[in-house]
RNA sequence: GGAAGGGUGACCGAGUGGUCGAUGGUGAUAGUCUUGAAAACUAUUGAGCCCGCAAGGGUUCCGUGGGUUCGAAUCCCACCCCUUCCGCCA
């Protein structure tokens, strides 16, 4: 969430820029609200002092006529916080729904049509003969089998099979490796110019269910188009490991010396997917899971932009040495998510299909996600501050299999494999 | 899932109704002493919120949420987590 201070400051700012992110809320009652809870709860503040100066002289059983004055204090508070519950659960509400800031450089826009391609890069491959989809290829040779998937699960499911699972494999071996790697983080530092330490990404497998207090707190819980709950449990399935590794360090304070903090995260994400009917419907782009390794950073204010950029350099890198043809994409303020402050995405191109076709997105949030789930530093001089979060895709899976398939597919429906995956599948060329 | 024990500040650990936000120790920081270091000694050392220009004042927090009471870390209820044993299981 947003920083109350700074709303009351900046109330038309506040309002303006909610706007500008598609977001209805209205900042004036939330500062109405705001200023109710504050008389009110000074007045039960103050009313508890007396209490408490009250009860602090006893050692033993207070008189008769001090245990009425404390009845009487006790009933008084009690009736202003009945009437102050309602008004801060409002006040909650309100204010979770007010969006972050975005940066400047972010383009206003009203939808996706306004997002700005900043980069390409790539020399789309010239075939020979009429490129095939991913689906056309991968049914026809049996790696990928949405048929019987259907059977089981229902529609946006697959069977992925043979040599497209040691592809897969191949692909996460080559991400953990890259970005475990403090010499190659280094050289995407240097080729952005940015200003920071070249640090490794930690792996990690975290939990794929997440509860729904720190689910909240990530501002990521869309249960109606989204998220999975469980049933019987107060357990949802994560639609990204952003979720249970942003969520990680809440209500710690971080050590200043300890920052960046970058974590390399392998898991699967669940999507409802309600509201896509008849979207991607061929091909295994919009499953409702998938595979996907995600990076996610912590660090101090300051450098936050810089890791920002760090991982979309690392998404470039990476996907250079995929040599898939790629445009960049900043999004404009409608189409970046409520508690982002700037996002990027890659889209990969899919000969096949003749589209490019998002595969990466970049997040920075600020200090927004930190707040709600009180995840902060202690500065040199001993002040608190919260840390500022960044996520990213480092390659999400099958839609990487996708892309190798239509940009590596030749005429009898092969697929070579990509030269920098090949030392993880043992040298094969081709699958 | 069943039984038993337990969750207190960065860490260890006391505290079973009344100045307890919490004894003591460790760690950390500063100082004294020392050529320097160690040791010893002294001091400081949690977070959120509210009022205030500030100085400062107030309030809340002892796993979480309710409750009892004039007063709760301490009593009651529910839940969560950890440990051990049994059961089940990759």
């Amino acid at each position: 969430m947003l920083d109350i201070q700074f709303i009351r400051d900046n109330p038309d700012l506040v309002q303006e820029k909610s706007k500008q992110k598609n977001v209805i809320v209205n900042i004036v009652d939330l500062l109405k609200l705001d200023e109710k809870r504050r008389i009110l709860q000074t007045n039960i503040e103050e009313l508890r002092e007396q209490r408490n100066k009250l009860t602090a002289g006893f050692t033993g059983k207070p008189s008769t006529e001090d245990i009425e004055k404390g009845s009487k204090l006790k009933a008084e508070i009690a009736e202003i916080e009945a009437q102050l519950l309602p008004i801060e659960t409002d006040y909650f509400k309100l204010l979770k729904q007010v969006p972050n800031i975005p940066l400047d450089d972010v383009p206003v826009g009203e939808t996706e049509e306004q997002n700005k391609v900043t980069k390409t890069w790539g020399d789309k491959k010239e075939f020979d003969f009429k490129p095939k989809t991913h689906w056309e290829i991968g049914e026809s040779r049996g790696l990928i089998d949405k048929e019987r998937a259907a059977k089981i699960s229902g529609a946006r499911f697959t069977y992925i099979k043979g040599g497209l699972v040691e592809l897969e494999f191949a692909l996460i071996q080559f991400v953990m490796s890259t970005l475990g790697d403090s010499n190659i983080i280094e050289q995407i530092i240097k080729e952005n110019q940015l200003n920071l330490v070249s640090k490794a990404f930690i792996p990690v497998l975290p939990p794929m269910m997440m509860r729904t207090t720190p689910y909240t707190a990530t501002g990521r819980l869309k249960a109606e188009e989204i998220t999975y709950k469980l049933a019987d449990d107060d357990l949802w399935l994560i639609a990204s490991a952003e979720h249970s590794m942003v969520s990680m360090y809440m209500n710690e304070i971080l050590e200043r010396q300890d920052l960046p903090i970058r974590y390399i995260a392998y898991s699967t994400s669940f999507r409802r997917e309600a509201g896509t009917y008849g979207k991607d419907t061929n091909g295994i782009t919009r499953m409702h899971h998938f595979n996907k390794l995600e990076m996610e950073v912590f660090s101090d204010g300051s450098s936050a932009l810089d890791e920002h950029l760090l991982l979309i350099g690392a998404q470039e890198y990476i996907t250079q040495k995929l040599a898939i043809p790629y445009r960049v994409i900043l999004k404009c303020t409608a189409d970046i998510g409520s508690p982002n402050a700037r996002g990027v995405d890659i889209d990969m191109w899919l000969p096949g299909q003749e589209v490019y076709k998002e595969s990466h997105t970049a997040d920075y949030m600020t200090d927004y996600q930190s707040r709600d789930l009180k995840i902060r530093t202690r500065a040199q001089d001993g002040t608190i501050e919260l840390v500022h979060t960044n996520d990213a895709t480092a390659l999400a899976l099958e839609r990487t299999l996708a892309a190798i398939i239509e940009n590596y597919q030749t005429k009898d429906g092969q697929i070579i494999v990509p030269e920098c995956l090949r030392p993880f599948m043992g040298g094969k060329e081709q699958i």
